[in-house]
DNA sequence: TTATTTTGAATGTTGTTACATTAAATGTAG
DNA sequence: CTACATTTAATGTAACAACATTCAAAATAA
């Protein structure tokens, strides 16, 4: 029921060791199911989170740059996802009039429309499965966020 | 310090959600980090994986299918992986005597040497920014095991 | 002012992933 | 045995990610 038995490994260099393959593990576990989720709205999650961060911001646009800074992936393809948010109609660009480099990308209606649909839905595919009291999920943030702490790099 | 601030999000939906959003950025940041770590070995992460398990069965041969089974991100593109490390010598591949269909893949000793080389590497790479002690790792690991009870499917 | 550097976004390239298809070997039914 | 389905691995393809490069705009320096 463990991770050792989810991946047939019987034994671990450590207990940190296996944190570590346990949250890499559980990650694509989430992952999987996520995608599949998405799916059914025609979206990617990058494409989801990206319109998350679009909301945040509204009625407020956001440059590509800011895209790129709050993404959990910092992957960079900011500019190629909000193309095909674009060609959804889910978000719109305009020159931004303050700085002719920037780009002002903002969330239309159809994108707002489209993420309330998905909060009630990704709210029940969450519910579907939790199974941690919110004093456990407060414990297990605090053990990640220190996981990170460890190493911290220039998150910021 | 903790997820909020990491991805600029000052409020969740519950603490539920605020863990899966941490698992994700997580496994994103030890991601980040790893691939870094292989990249000085000429592998990548999958590629890692793979020549674990099958160092794990040495001086047994693996079949692509057992491979598969047993990595951690099912992409089941071990059939490309296997030539890449095949490429580099640290794979080889026969012909199942058993069955003509499959193909057994074993270990190199070039392959075993690198991984020598690597385990101790990541054991330094690990304790690096190790920052939990081995009673938090337990918790946490027993709080991962659980979010994935929570909707097991035929995951073995 | 002009020249140089830096910044913001887009694009090119290469490798990888996800998913479907193929081809050969095996298993099974008649 | 033949015919048909299944299994195993490899391959084709399209989308995607990572990383470098480009190009215009802006900031800075001379």
């Amino acid at each position: 029921m463990g991770i050792a038995q989810d991946i047939k490994q019987s034994s671990f260099k450590s207990q940190f060791n296996k944190a570590i393959v346990n949250i890499i593990y559980t990650n694509g576990w989430l992952n999987q199911s996520q995608v599949q989720f998405f799916k059914e709205y025609g979206l990617t999650t990058p494409q989801f989170n990206l319109l998350r961060i679009l909301r945040g911001q509204y009625p407020n646009p956001a440059t590509v740059n800011l895209l790129i800074e709050r993404m959990l992936d910092k992957s960079s393809n900011a500019s190629r996802i909000v193309d095909k948010l674009e060609a959804k109609k889910l978000v719109a660009r305009k020159q931004c009039s303050k700085d002719r480099r920037a780009v002002d990308v903002i969330i239309t209606e159809k994108g707002l429309e489209l993420l309330a649909e998905i909060d009630v839905a990704l709210h029940e595919w969450e519910e579907g499965f939790r199974s941690l009291t919110d004093e456990e999920c407060e414990t297990l943030n605090s053990l990640l966020d220190k996981i990170r702490l460890g190493k911290e790099k220039g998150a910021d």
